[in-house]
DNA sequence: CTCATGCTTAAGCATGCACTTAACTTTACG
DNA sequence: CGTAAAGTTAAGTGCATGCTTAAGCATGAG
């Protein structure tokens, strides 16, 4: 549970920026080298790494350095963990509805 | 998709702060209210307020007052926007796999 | 009415973050 | 070799964020 949160701390954090979201929007159409997120983005190559350290870290994204250049290409761990950490929230909140008419209904029934 | 874009921006931003996603966790438990979460955070009221109006601007969560006391509840909408953001990442990575796949069979079979 | 309770708001502060520029390394090409 | 391309790293800057304290505003109990 706590390795879990320390997970989805660097995760949500991750998708909380609009250029990061940009670019795993961009790899899920195949992958990219960090010049071209970057001219996508219109942003330097500079700031374009410091992204793609925070996404490789909340493991959304992996890269591989071929020569001098650097593929980038989405890594499914990251979005399956902060998947899991809202279904886990929705479905706890759906079971406690679900209990909460069980209790209506034999309130009803009692009367 | 831009509204969408802006949603999505609130809902990770939100999710982003490990308080924020405590607050979450409890209120899928049933609602409380604002001292309550304050207490269980580890901080002044104030600063639980702050969170608060994050969590209901992304739609996380819904307040109600009466009398002196605002009880907080979930709100299923932010949950539901940022699930969705993920699942489309998901699947359209998913689908681009599948085509790939297919390339690949196509040449195996024309060897 | 008095006063404590629950919340709200404002102001200040330290820290973090996204970006830039600039200097550097490594690799490819002629 | 010389040089351009691709990326890396460091330092600095402005702005947002999360927190605090302090003051203020309703509301409920005695």
């Amino acid at each position: 549970m706590l390795k879990h949160e320390a997970e989805a701390d660097r995760v949500f954090h991750a998708l909380a920026d609009a250029n990061r979201r940009t670019v795993i929007e961009r790899l899920t159409r195949g992958p990219a080298t960090v010049s071209e997120l970057a001219a996508q983005l219109g942003v330097t190559v500079a700031a374009t790494v410091q992204h793609l350290r925070v996404l490789q870290d909340s493991e959304l994204v992996r890269t591989e350095k071929a020569g001098r250049v650097r593929t980038c290409q989405i890594d499914p761990a990251g979005l399956r963990n902060a998947e899991a950490w809202l279904r886990r929230q929705r479905t706890t909140w759906e079971r406690r509805l679900d209990r909460l008419d069980a209790v209506l209904d034999d309130q009803t029934k009692e009367q």
